[in-house]
DNA sequence: TAAGTAAGTGATTACTTACTCACTTTCGAA
DNA sequence: TTCGAAAGTGAGTAAGTAATCACTTACTTA
């Protein structure tokens, strides 16, 4: 016989992911991933009920790997600007590695097809800003941080300034390094996150 | 007979675009777009030689009016910020109205579907990115923006920051007006582009 | 008004691909 | 060692879909 369930489920995830990574999403077809693990392309069938089972894995698979990863080395004692840094340079780091999380993200896959993977797509995206909040919130509180700082709208710029770069990334072909983006945009955001001078509106 | 070359093309790029603002990329299939306009299938295949050549001249149609959209009413001798900040706006005003951009711009069919269309899109964005270099360049030699700035990176940001948006606009179904949220960019963009302090830098 | 041409079509093809099924192999526990 | 269940498979099905083709219709113009 083969290898037990859980094995041969990641087995499956993972080589998914990287054909993802190589390919594009459209070409990950069952047959592909069968012979990507050396397995026949019905016993793929054996493990995942549908081929949207297997890419509802896979995303669970970025959202449990991407919260761990911008969770390591937490210190709730460190100075807020400190954490955010960390959370987003740790945040790139990850993905950088990760190719096929920006041709997931960016299926049309994912923005139709299937409910249900549009909702945890919502739902990793809410979990990450409500993150990004409270470390500005606290930071805004120790006075770190400007005192008329919208938390809330502020995390979710941070959020899609992140998500626009990462597609950039993707479309020119991962020719350049994310994680070395993250240093440049920590030097963007300062002014954003710590200008004393509360602002010439408009004008 | 029917109706002229050029009238066909264009009713059949709208409904492209209007199938795929409601059903996604995936779902548009020729006969689809035959249905909407009128036609018989085999007549899509009259006026474009292949599906993908429709969805060129769909990124073409895009890239177009999002250029006339943000350059209308552009006035040189206006402060670079409100230019800028108009620019922002008018972007926002034009994508809040076609559905379609996201869908296409976030569809794995770009993403490596076919090359000719990902390098169209790519010049599209460094088009994007050189015009809003611009703008920033001159506002700094005027002394409106802060001298230290680096204009490109700055370009390449608020060009993410906004399409991250686009994306976040598009994964919560539309909820919210992406119209509206152009006053609060502009918010956020400011301590950026004008904070006086050079900055409390890293610390 | 006749001819040439562009637009339009029904029928069909060629191909891809997720998924099923009946059957076999292998493992682990009793 | 036996036996039940889980993993595995070759062969096939069903459904969808871009593209082709031979043919028709109707507009334009000489």
């Amino acid at each position: 016989m083969g290898k037990p369930q859980e094995e041969r489920r990641k087995e499956i995830v993972q080589a998914t992911m990287d054909l993802t990574a190589e390919e594009g999403i459209k070409r990950v077809t069952t047959q592909a991933i069968a012979d990507r693990v050396g397995i026949a392309q019905p016993t793929v069938f054996r493990h995942f009920k549908t081929r949207d089972a297997i890419f509802a894995a896979v995303i669970g698979w970025i959202a449990e790997n991407l919260f761990k990863a911008i969770s390591s080395g937490f210190n709730p004692n460190e100075p807020s600007d400190e954490q955010l840094r960390k959370l987003i340079k740790r945040q790139l780091t990850f993905i950088n590695k990760h190719r096929a999380i920006p041709k997931v993200l960016f299926s049309d896959f994912l923005h139709l097809e299937s409910p249900k993977l549009k909702a945890s797509l919502q739902e990793v995206m809410n979990r990450y800003i409500k993150r990004v909040t409270q470390i500005l919130q606290q930071g805004k509180e120790n006075g770190e941080f400007r005192n008329d700082l919208d938390t809330e709208k502020t995390a979710i710029y941070i959020a899609a300034l992140i998500q626009g770069l990462v597609l950039r990334w993707s479309v020119y072909e991962f020719n350049f390094s994310l994680e070395d983006e993250a240093d440049s945009i920590w030097q963007f955001l300062l002014p954003v996150l710590k200008s004393i001078n509360s602002q010439n509106q408009i004008n």
